[in-house]
DNA sequence: CATGAATGAGTATTCATTCAT
DNA sequence: AATGAATGAATACTCATTCAT
């Protein structure tokens, strides 16, 4: 019965490490997370940490790979719920803004990181991100406007991404806006749609 | 006629110490930029920095005061030059964006200060810039659009230069880009002017 | 009309410093009284305090110097307003002690002096405190009992004065006795009588 | 069977550290005992200190409840060796003062805290002397005077104790004094003989 | 494999004193 | 004489990583 131990412990242990490693960002903010403290709250002792990631930097790649999973499978099941094919894109626009409001709103982690990016010890997650939303968006471009012109599409999607998230990140992040948030979702909106509108 | 030497003196002392923080920053990144570092390089005593500055934060408060002055002036400058009245929204847009991505280009440090936003001491710096921008823009548009609604235009203004500067900021700190700079550019200036006509 | 400016000048500036030197002390204490405070304070600069005391430590010292005058006036005063050739010993020993607690309560300087005694620049103020109570006990004990053992008094003294102020000292100085301060006195003045009773 | 080898290391380093701070207390004084002194001349690194006290002061509380616990030791060895029961007052006081002088005079550290008591980060050492002394004292009353008035007695041993205390640690750090010891000592049993005399 | 004790470079800030002006 | 700007050594505490057990 020893088939798999080693291989579901391994799995078992790198997951309970990410879990760890999430709360403690959560809870503690990036400054304030230590490897120390992750091990602590993942019940294992420093040594094993260092046996299954090779640094502090690993550990954050590692759950930043697995946030933008989540957060994939959320915008799937989200847009299959709406029937992505029949919206139109001002519609399409303001489902998705309200998926990454919420989603950061409902993770203090993922605010963190958005917060962070620049020093995490790589961009390939969020450019995954960014790959899913094109891949997603060209799909959605392909069905509604057969013609789009394809280099064109792919800068303005990576420019209103990256806008949409650091802009929400930001506003999120201020305490003391005059600005409501329905002001900044319907903006965006606005930018959104008649940046891709042909 | 010892007049003004005091004042020259603190001026000065503090102007060095101010670039001495700007090139640290630069040099060595915000996480490794200390106060010893700093006075070392502007040829003072650790003792002395603190004559001037009460902290490390408000060194850093200064030289983000510092950082906003100089891009508004540079676009005081340029849009002067252009005769911002008779420009259209595009080119308003063209020219903006160029003089944001030459001066983050011509100054590492304002890169560094962007990615680090969330750590600054202070927001008021990005926040004064923001109600810089909002000023121009609005006498902009009063003199091209009589009638715009003003609330929608702040909202909108507060997402597209937060949009703009981060996705700026982005852009410049990810080195392997399939995306040329131009592509971007034309994308952001899309994005402007689509948001922003009435 | 320049006859003595500079002497009187110079008295003056001591006795500012001194002023200055006690208000901060009790103010901030002695581990947070810096000679910029005390320069500040006195309205002069740190120059010019070095001008009139070599360091630190000499001021303090001044500052020990007058406030053994001070007290030792107090006790004269207090002492001749009782006329104390007409006291007993009790009564001699509960007006001293009354003296001396009044006035540690009323200057927290006091306090916070002796708390500190044993890092003061010099030792010789409570000497010399010592010196002069000394010398009034020996006076009221030669008129009362004309053959004392007088080496058995300066010893007996020296132990009283010593136990009477340390133990004020530290009494004033724990906020959660369950002992009241009548119990102290007491037990102090039966002290202070059953050791010096011949 | 690697038994108890983590429990006795720690317990050694634990021993190791207070020692070191004993020393570096002793030769240095309190103002200038530094924990990475203490660590070095422990002979391990100073993260290894803060592995095992939180703080500095915790490390010097330590080394305070040593102390006590120390003297407590001094003393019932020292008591029961004179059968305590059957010396009288004036032998008791005189034994305690011997044990408190040798202790002091043993350890120049001990002098040291007892001269900066009131900047130690706790009192409890000194409250638990005290207590433990009350209680040896209430038992020795409780044999020899059954009525004796309690609460009378516990102002007169905190009165006592303190003045002795205080004043060997005085004369102990006076290096100039005309008295010699065996008056200081003579005068101290007087007086605590005297004080408590029924 | 697992442990967790040990490491030690690194950092913001203070303050008595000096000395050029 | 007066100024006050400049000095710089000194100090408590953290944390990613290693390695002997």
């Amino acid at each position: 019965m020893r088939k798999v131990p080693k291989q579901q412990r391994s799995r078992q242990m790198v997951e309970t490490l990410i879990d760890a490693t999430a709360t403690v960002l959560a809870e503690r903010g990036l400054d304030n997370t230590t490897t120390n403290h992750i091990a602590e709250l993942a019940g294992v002792s420093v040594g094993s940490l260092y046996q299954y990631f090779p640094d502090k930097d690993s550990l954050i790649e590692a759950l930043l790979e697995r946030m933008v999973s989540d957060l994939q499978r959320a915008f799937n099941v989200q847009l299959q719920q709406h029937s992505l094919g029949e919206l139109d894109l001002e519609n399409v626009a303001r489902i998705s803004i309200s998926i990454g409001l919420g989603t950061l709103r409902a993770n203090p982690l993922y605010l963190e990181l958005m917060q962070n990016w620049h020093r995490l010890p790589v961009m390939t997650p969020l450019d995954k991100l960014e790959q899913y939303m094109l891949t997603v968006a060209r799909l959605y471009f392909l069905q509604h406007f057969q013609s789009y012109p394809i280099t064109d599409l792919q800068a303005k999607l990576y420019v209103l991404i990256n806008s949409t998230l650091f802009t929400l990140a930001r506003y999120l992040s201020q305490s003391n806006t005059m600005l409501k948030e329905t002001e900044i979702v319907d903006a965006l909106v606005t930018m959104i749609r008649n940046t891709l509108t042909p």
